[in-house]
RNA sequence: GGCGCCGUCGCCAAGUGGUAAGGCAAGGGUCUGCAAAACCCUUAUACGUGGGUUCGAAUCUCACCGGCGCCUCCA
């Protein structure tokens, strides 16, 4: 594949073309979350939209090392304390018990919505001494200061703080609490390590007293032991780059003396109903209950229908007319897949027809028109109408009057896998080759749309219309096409 | 107040200098025992408003209006 690969980067606020450190390998870091609640929807958009990135550069023969960091310390015990602390004493957990039982939450959320695991997933609690040893240089190459027990970079010493939000200094204002600011030199100066107060559980020792890492200094550290000082696309969500993502950078190129990540990617924000999800308004979906709602794979979809840089909002109006048009991708794969399974045992059709060249080239230009899109600062909602266009294709062909070639019906199928199954994820999982006992339903399902067959063969309408009432009954809907019947799940 | 993103058909959403993709919804048609699905056709002379640059702008520029995010933990 030789289709361009360009990308957004937040860096330079330009469109880049991806040239990597190492020829044909992507180094990525992606900022992962708090593990102190269940995840919501917002976190869905974010990890699905890098997910569909990293399958991408995947398929485009990249090898991709793909890291993103488990927060498990750090400002959790900060703002979180009550959260985390109060409830741990409350029902006399430690926190890291709290930290288990949302991390585990969190994969599994990610699991169900068809989101790959990341290659490495650190947790900060598992690298202090990674944090500690880069304090201490940064120390050392006076970046920062030690007040009380706790440790502050040192912001006027890095002169490019703010190129990534466009921020200036004196903009900064400090929102940490009294006592704490007035240790700072200055107001914008952030901490890098935490004196721990008698009643913190969570504490480690380190040169400066025990204490606990500050906010940012965890992804500074985690990215750089696995990916290199130089790595090359960091990401996460927006509402990050300020002040989370220019302090790493700070942290990073401080310490180091080398560029940080070479391109920032950043994805837009989800709104619910059109304002900001929060806790004080009630109006947090969490993922394990849209996916209750939805499916999965319509949620994919839905997220994938906005460029991963934009915002999206989520409402029950929005994920219906998402699923609708889902629900004709999967149609099409899975009548195009149950066509080809009845071509086994009934009457093959030609194998050669004269439309075969034309739907040859069709699938070529689908999947050039896939990569090229995808290649543009992976531009999935264009990717989408590709797929559109190919459940089009697949349509028309199985419900022509001439009997299609099997091997053009075979390249749809193919090509549904490749581009919809594998870079976005949102082929139904119930059609992929199932266990024991999902074949045994087909099985029976196939054996009653036979019998339906007879019965209407001899005009037993009353006989026919039973057998689709029940099975639509049982949640399986039949679809009489012109060659023949396909069946799928559904209401 | 500062920084940044955005305003394209009823709804969602691509397009970022060359004359408006796609999906949903709606209307008409074909197919069907009926239904569903599918397929075909129709639906923005128009891209928040007003100037400017240009042979030409939704795309560049200025102003204004409106929405959102961040500036405090947040994907």
């Amino acid at each position: 594949m030789t289709a361009e690969l360009t990308l957004t980067n937040v860096l330079t606020r330009k469109k880049e073309s991806f040239e990597p450190v190492v020829p044909g390998q992507v180094s990525l870091y992606v900022c992962g979350p708090t593990v102190q609640d269940y995840m919501h929807i917002g976190h869905a958009k974010t990890y699905i939209a890098f997910d569909v990135i990293v399958r991408y550069l995947r398929y485009r023969g990249l090898r991709v090392r793909y890291v993103q960091n488990i927060t498990d310390v750090g400002h959790l015990l900060d703002s979180g304390e009550d959260r985390i602390l109060k409830g741990a004493a409350r029902d006399r957990v430690q926190p890291m018990q709290v930290v288990e039982t949302y991390m585990r939450e969190y994969f599994a959320d990610m699991d169900a919505l068809g989101v790959g695991r990341p290659d490495i997933s650190p947790r900060a609690s598992g690298h202090i001494p990674e944090q500690i040893e880069m304090i201490k240089t940064l120390i050392a190459s006076g970046h920062a200061y030690e007040v009380n027990g706790s440790v502050y970079f040192d912001v006027s010493a890095f002169p490019e703080y703010g190129k990534l939000s466009g921020r200036r200094v004196e903009e900064a204002e400090a929102g940490a609490r009294e006592a704490v600011r007035e240790e700072k030199r200055n107001p914008e100066d952030f901490a890098l390590w935490k004196n721990a107060p008698p009643e913190h559980i969570l504490k480690w020792p380190s040169p400066w007293g025990w204490g606990y890492p500050g906010w940012h200094i965890e992804c500074s550290a985690m990215a750089t032991k696995y990916l290199g000082e130089t790595f090359d696309i960091h990401g996460g969500g927006r509402e990050n780059m300020f002040p989370h993502n220019e302090c790493e950078i700070a942290q990073a190129e401080a310490a180091t003396g080398k560029p940080f990540a070479r391109y920032w990617l950043l994805t837009g924000s989800l709104t619910l109903d059109g304002v900001k999800m929060s806790k004080s308004l009630g109006n947090v979906v969490r993922i394990k209950d849209a996916v209750a709602k939805n499916r999965p794979e319509a949620i994919r979809y839905f997220m994938l229908s906005a460029h991963y840089a934009g915002p999206i909002d989520y409402s029950d109006a929005a994920l219906e007319a998402s699923t609708r048009g889902w629900e004709r991708i999967a149609g099409a794969y899975s009548a195009a897949r149950q066509w080809l399974d009845r071509d086994k045992t009934v009457d093959g059709g030609p194998q050669t027809t004269e439309a075969g060249a034309e739907v040859a080239q069709a699938v070529t230009d689908l999947r050039a028109r896939f990569i090229e899109a995808m290649g543009d600062d992976f531009n999935a909602p264009v990717a989408l109408t590709v797929v559109q266009d190919l459940a089009r294709l697949s349509n028309t062909l199985i419900n022509a009057n001439e009997p299609p070639a099997r091997a053009d019906v075979a390249a749809c199928v193919a090509l549904f896998d490749e581009l919809a199954g594998g870079v976005l994820g949102i082929l139904p999982k119930t059609a992929e080759t199932g266990s024991g006992s999902a074949e045994r339903e087909a099985g029976l399902i196939n054996l009653l749309i036979e019998m339906r067959k007879d019965a209407r063969a001899r005009k037993d309408f009353a006989a026919s219309d039973r057998i689709r009432d029940q099975l639509k009954a049982l949640g399986v809907v039949l679809e009489d096409g012109k060659a023949g019947t396909t069946w799928k799940f559904g209401d």
